[in-house]
This record gives structure tokens, sequence and C-alpha cells, in this order.
DNA sequence: CGAGTGACCGCAA
DNA sequence: ATTGCGGCCACTC
């Protein structure tokens, strides 16, 4: 798992989130390389896959992405059905449910 | 093969 | 304080 590809670190990272928890695209961009490439996680996923949990993608804010499939609600559907609160599009105590793949 | 786009982030004025 | 712009990488047409 070194540099391959920035998409494969991608996935990676984003396979490595584990149940209940969040990440940032910024954070994913970041630790796949380039902290600029924030879109390029983004652009990916869009084109890239559709069996990854996307869902536990979220901008730095902590709020839900904005052109995800089917809207915003099914994302945060899909973050309470792992435990996660979201609060009008928000993930409550984003902070504490951030993920990071060095822990 | 070439150009454009994209689910973002950070800084400047 | 808010608004606007630039920048990175990969994928698609």
């Amino acid at each position: 798992m070194l540099d391959k590809n920035f998409r494969e670190k991608v996935y990676a990272i984003i396979l490595k989130v584990p149940y209940g928890r969040l990440i940032t695209y910024g954070d994913i961009a970041a630790l796949a390389g380039s902290a600029y490439a924030a879109r390029v996680v983004g652009g990916i996923a869009h084109n890239g896959d559709d069996s990854l949990p996307w869902h536990r993608l979220v901008n730095r804010f902590g709020g839900l992405a904005s052109g995800f499939p089917g809207g915003r609600e099914i994302q945060a559907q899909l973050l309470m059905a792992e435990g996660i609160v979201c609060v009008d599009f928000k993930v409550d105590k984003f902070k504490e449910l951030r993920w990071s793949p060095n822990l």
C-alpha cells in the first residue's frame, strides 16, 4: 500500500474506516498524499465505485455531501443506521466520531 | 490524444 | 465578518 495510485489509497482509507465512524474528504486527500486533492476524492467517488461506504465521507464541517446519489437525506439515514447521530444534515459529535487511519 | 469536469479546502481582499 | 478565487489528481467524453 505504497503510492500506487491516488485512487487506490482513497479506496483503502475508506475501507479502513470502521463501523460508526466518519472521515473528511480533506483528511483522506491529505492521507493519500495531497491535501489539495480533496476534490479528487469526491470526483473518484462519483465516477469510480458505488459499493463503498461513501456515506461515511463528509466535508470538513462534518456536514453531508452535496450531490450524493439520492440526496442528503439518504446519507443521513445511512449514517444513523450506523449509530451516528445526524442533526440538520450534520453529524453530531463529529469531532468525536472523526476517524483517522493511524488510530 | 486533448480538454473539461468534479460529492472540496484554504487563503486573500 | 463574508465573499470569491485558485489549486491538486483522477476519470470521462
